[in-house]
DNA sequence: GTGGTCTAGACCACT
DNA sequence: GTGGTCTAGACCACC
């Protein structure tokens, strides 16, 4: 159950409420937070908790089993799946649509490798930058 | 007007057709293709070269205009704007929001900033490769 | 437009509606009665024609675009795949899960191959049978 | 109580456990592997074999009850029916069913008698080799 | 007009 | 308690 505080409840319009959800589940399953087998909160309880309503929860749940990632156990709950491959599959499937897209935008516009690799370090140091600059606040 | 062979006319559906097209003017901005102060081709000219309804390329423009980007002239169509800088300006934030997009997802995934870099440089070479067996079959 | 008769919309209540108006959907296309490409009824005019919710009718549409069956074009409505293959594909794949769900469970009640063969040869000399007499009954 | 390994334990997630229990002991009724007259195990038994919670099993024996095939003797347990007529009964019944709702199924997707009973005697011959090849697999 | 999402609330079957 | 389905009605974006 510990894994809930990973959740947040604010949510962009741009985007679905039940694709961000099952996003925020993806990404824990990725990180292996989720075991497999472990079951999931229920849907009643995932929805008071991210306060959306019931019936958006149960689609979340509803798609990712869909996708096999979940499985329902009549009157029981949700279940993370028992495949253990599943999460080096996410994992590496999502870190692979990640990276393509990325490259996909910046060649479009117009960068070349080099470019691209420097652009990324350099952004990767400012968030360093800032992260040092938050300890600093809450020292 | 050279530039409309630039564009494809399959859209995926998940996101809407005319933000789709908006982003393909902004990377030819981005990229120089199309020069400050050129005139654009009609909206009912586009709309047949794309497929698309006329009233989905009106939104285009009208968007791209209320960005700044281009300004229509009374009776004689649309022009990209003259303001040089723009040209830098839309390339910059294009690409800052890339960068800081794909960081996100992959910070979310539980990447570490080497992990990213090297990520992406094998696809860069995955992507290089893949160019130089097509030069081969071409030939 | 002309397949809206081929639906009833008397439903029986063990299985869900959603899952019977899909079954009725994927015979059509099994039969070849709803062509490739074809463009099918919204979700509102099914609804009314089918007297269910919308909602419910949204969910039929849903699950068979998930199969690949039909796709929507945004604010267009919703179209037959234009996969020719995917008729025969549809139509083999029911009719093979229909001989072997009936065969398992034949088997499972001890039948052998020529007894399942001649049970099955008298059911349908009576189904005949039924339709003549009600052939002469309208007359 | 030797026919306690005809059983398997895992069950699909679409129809209700206790449904699916139940008809795996029609079947054992409808080929006479169950004898009339005889003990069948205790629902505690069952439900500890079959791995499900003892609700479950509960519902099966009472509805195998409702439906005549078995009734309980005060404080000694269950037992299947005495009447011989019965296991006809249920395996007629069930047999019936099975090719009804298969036909129905065959026409709605429109196929003809003739196609019916080839489709079926195709599969039939599938099932037959690859039983075949099993065999001497296992030699 | 079209599809798509979300909410609120009800009811049911299953464990 | 759990998941699953269905309804009613609202609102939005898209074409």
């Amino acid at each position: 159950m510990g894994f809930v505080e990973n959740f947040t409840s604010d949510f962009d319009n741009k985007t679905p409420i039940y694709r961000q959800i099952y996003r925020l589940f993806t990404r824990l399953f990725a990180r292996g937070i989720i075991k497999t087998g472990e079951r999931i909160p229920s849907i009643r309880d995932m929805a008071l908790q991210l306060k959306v309503n019931a019936n958006t929860m149960q689609r979340v749940y509803q798609e990712l089993e869909r996708d096999g990632l979940i499985h329902s156990k009549r009157g029981t709950g949700y279940f993370f799946t028992e495949d253990e491959s599943m999460v080096e599959k996410v994992s590496v499937k999502m870190a692979h649509e990640a990276v393509s897209n990325f490259l996909e935008e910046m060649y479009a516009l117009g960068f070349k490798d080099e470019q691209i690799l420097t652009e990324l370090s350099k952004q990767i140091k400012l968030v360093k930058e800032g992260d040092k600059l938050e300890n600093i606040d809450s020292n």
